[in-house]
DNA sequence: CGTCGCGTTGAACCTCATCAAGACAGGTGG
DNA sequence: CCACCTGTCTTGATGAGGTTCAACGCGACG
């Protein structure tokens, strides 16, 4: 068995903690260096899979910045994520064995190439690897489920709020310090993401600026204050209003939205 | 290796092509015949497993009916499925080997527990069952997908319109005929679903009725004109108002929230 | 310099949330 | 059996948040 050449080597990327598993032996260090046989580089604006083709394969982001939309049968479609350094796209096309959303690169990027097939074999003699797809595959349905809070129950503020933090902390999970981001999108992107139009993001966005929660220039964003941003994120608007949450964890409260837990 | 009661034998089940891979050798079914271990009965406004659990089992429901909702930090909560017979349950705990929903059973319920242990333990060795999990997990991403345009885009009508079809198509692909479709979940349920208040899906519902799409008597609805209301799922109101799609193709669509996809 | 894509801002409208009142069914106790 | 109560659903009136329409600023690019 040779060794693959060090560009497509797992065990060699900065990444692995991302989007491998973790407490592998040597041997199976090997056998996964073999995994990544191809390396793609996508341009900015071009797709790296459409709806409807065949599944085959899973992809990494290695470097660059994608999103991934979804399109009903009228024409109309949605930005359904966005996806950095380290995450893994695909995982909708395992369910029809087609992928159910385009990528598109919002930058020039380089993707690595998981196929499948390849994949699922050597899952069979690596468990952890096959656990560590389920656990992956586990993410983005939390994910989706918090996304379901945003779409279903937050205001316009509260939403942006939480897109900015959540961006904030996937880069500082990669290591970037400091509050600045670099907005890759457009805020029609964003506007589709977060089911607000071009103009609310906009409004929005000047509102928090104007607030001093943030600094905005163009696609340069700084979050000056983090708290109050998460206060904004939680409480839609209504400042908090039940009076002892301790004191009176039954009470019936009036809050907005949100209809109570049908408890057991 | 004796043969399990048939009380929890998958073979002898009615629901087996909804919830177990097909094609298996008869030697792979006996295997599986051992998975389910364990029924519950779940009475009506209890939970079968709480957010913030640990993640042990998954499963499915095998009579009765149940709402999944999403808790976040600040007491707010919001239903993310209803489940019916055949339908799988838990797979959000995957991510994180913790629940991160709670699971409520509307009626009175029957569930088949598959211990996450066990299953993994035997997938190893029928590969068609770890093909299974992983397709299964990528249907619950697409439905995912499904939501977040409908939450992310859709008028109140829309939504409605969905979720009446929806219900009424895993009616059918459960052998039902007709077009009645008894609503096992309260409008606040529904509400907090769609993302609307008890209010609009009462007014909706009222107003689907006076139009002659539906009938609606309390629990009880009836799809009167299920291509009408299709058609009302997909344009949100505006009477696709495109003049000539194939003649303009790339005329801007005043469409109301949907910008368009930026093409590669 | 003109054009085009993108972003911002303003004004009017509209959908839907909110507040409030009442209808209806199911359950309990007299 | 009725009165009563409670949870659920319906309907109306009002207002706010966000969409829609429109105009303009700005930078990139040919």
């Amino acid at each position: 068995m040779h060794t693959p050449p060090t560009i497509t080597r797992c065990t060699a990327c900065r990444l692995r903690q991302l989007c491998m598993p973790t407490g592998l032996t040597s041997q199976q260090m090997a056998l996964i260096d073999h995994l990544v046989s191809t390396r793609v580089k996508v341009a900015r604006g071009h797709s790296l899979f459409r709806a409807a083709a065949t599944f085959k394969s899973l992809y990494v982001v290695r470097t660059g910045f994608f999103k991934t939309v979804v399109s009903t049968a009228d024409g109309h479609d949605q930005v359904s994520g966005f996806y950095m350094a380290g995450e893994l796209m695909g995982l909708d096309g395992m369910g029809l064995s087609k992928y159910t959303c385009t990528a598109i690169a919002l930058e020039d990027s380089d993707v690595c190439v998981l196929h499948m097939h390849e994949l699922n074999t050597l899952a069979q003699t690596i468990p952890e690897l096959q656990w560590h797809l389920q656990k992956i595959m586990g993410h983005e349905i939390v994910r989706d489920h918090e996304l379901f809070l945003l779409l279903g129950s937050m205001r316009a503020q509260a939403r942006i709020a939480s897109f900015l933090l959540n961006l904030l902390a996937r880069l500082h999970a990669r290591g970037q310090s400091g509050n600045a981001v670099r907005l890759r999108m457009t805020r029609e992107d964003i506007g589709s993401y977060l089911g607000l139009t071009i103009e609310t993001v906009s409004r929005t966005l000047s509102s928090l600026a104007r607030k001093g929660l943030i600094s905005v220039q163009l696609k340069e964003v700084s979050i000056l204050q983090p708290q109050a941003l998460h206060q904004l994120a939680q409480h839609d608007d209504d400042g908090d209003c039940q009076q002892h949450p301790l004191l009176a964890p039954r009470l019936r409260k009036p809050a907005s939205r949100t209809p109570k837990l049908q408890l057991a």
